[in-house]
DNA sequence: ATGACCGATTGCATCGGA
C-alpha cells in the first residue's frame, strides 16, 4: 500500500497536473492539504473517475484536507478534538482495511504560525500552532493506544533539523524552527512516532518545499516540512520513501511536492 | 530574506502562505 501526502496548494489549481501524477504515482491514498474549496465545489468525480474514493474536510478559501483513498473508507472522522471553537479545517482521519488489519491514515495541514514572535512575545498565531500541536499530542496518544497501523501524513510546518534547510541561520526566528516548535514536534514523536523518511531515507538537504519566489527551486533553497509519521505497527512494514519533487518543475506548480510511503500493509 | 511569487476573493487590493 503506497500513502502519500502531497500539499496541492489549491486542489481547482492543480487540476491540470494533479490527475497527471495520480496516474504515473498510483498511491493507493493520498492526503491532500490546503484544498482551498469548500466541499461542494471539490472536483470529486475526476478521482472517482481514477478509482479513488474521496473523502472532504474543506473550507472556504483557505486551509481544507481531503483523502483519496482506492480503498473505501471504514471510518471517516474530521477535526482534531480538543477546541470545539476551532473553525479551521486542518484534520481528516480515515481507515481502511489493509491486508492484515485497519490502517488509520489521518491528513494534516498543521498551522504556519508566522510571523511567530511580536515585540519578541508569542504572537496569536504562533500561539494557536503550538496549541494545535498539543491537541495533535493529546489525540496521537489515544490513536496509538488502539496499537493499529497508524500514518499521521501532512504538512507539519515543522523544519526538523538545521540539515532539512538550505541555509538554517535564515529560519532561526521562524515559526516553523523555533525551539518552541521543535520542543513540540519531539515531544510528538516521543509518543512513538516514526518519521518515514528518517527511518528508511535519512539523506540530509532533501526538500519537500521550495518558495515561489526568490528563484528558490531553481538554487535548490529548500525546506523538508511534510512528513509521514509512523505508528510501529506502519514502520515495521516500511518498505520505502520517496520524494516525488519532479513534480515542482511542471506547469504552474505547488510549491510543495508529494512525499511516498511504501508499505507491506 | 527573496529573482518580477501564487491563489482566493467580490477584488480591481488585500490576505495568507512558508
Amino acid at each position: 500500500m503506497e500513502i502519500a501526502s502531497f500539499n496541492v496548494n489549491s486542489v481547482r489549481a492543480r487540476m491540470h497536473s494533479l490527475p497527471v501524477w495520480l496516474q504515473r504515482a498510483k498511491p493507493d491514498i493520498v492526503c491532500l492539504q490546503e484544498i482551498k474549496t469548500i466541499d461542494e465545489n471539490f472536483p470529486a468525480q475526476v478521482f472517482e473517475d481514477l478509482g479513488y474514493n474521496v473523502a472532504l474536510h474543506g473550507q472556504k478559501s483557505y486551509n481544507g484536507v481531503a483523502v483519496l483513498s482506492k480503498l473505501p473508507f471504514e471510518e471517516v472522522t474530521a477535526r482534531l478534538p480538543g477546541d470545539e471553537a476551532d473553525a479551521q479545517a486542518r484534520y481528516l482521519e480515515v481507515v481502511v482495511s489493509g491486508k492484515t488489519g485497519p490502517v488509520r491514515v489521518a491528513s494534516i495541514y498543521l498551522p504556519n504560525g508566522n510571523p511567530a514572535l511580536e515585540d519578541g512575545e508569542r504572537s496569536a498565531k504562533y500561539q494557536y500552532k503550538l496549541d494545535w500541536m498539543a491537541r495533535l499530542k493529546v489525540h496521537a496518544q489515544k490513536l496509538l493506544g488502539y496499537e493499529e497501523a497508524l500514518i499521521l501524513a501532512g504538512d507539519y510546518n515543522v523544519i526538523p533539523t538545521a540539515d532539512d534547510i538550505y541555509d538554517a541561520a535564515l529560519w532561526a526566528d521562524d515559526a516553523l524552527f523555533l525551539p518552541a516548535t521543535h520542543a513540540a514536534y519531539n515531544a510528538l514523536k516521543w509518543l512513538g512516532l516514526t518519521s518515514a523518511y528518517e527511518q528508511v531515507d535519512g539523506r540530509t538537504h532533501q526538500y519537500t518545499y521550495w518558495d515561489y519566489q526568490g528563484g528558490a527551486r531553481p538554487k535548490n533553497h529548500g525546506i523538508r516540512i511534510d512528513h509521514l509519521l509512523c505508528s510501529a505497527q506502519a514502520v515495521d512494514q516500511l518498505k520505502s520513501v520517496r520524494i516525488d519533487d519532479y513534480v515542482r518543475d511542471g506547469e504552474k506548480p505547488s510549491d510543495h511536492v508529494p512525499i511516498i510511503g511504501v508499505f507491506d500493509l
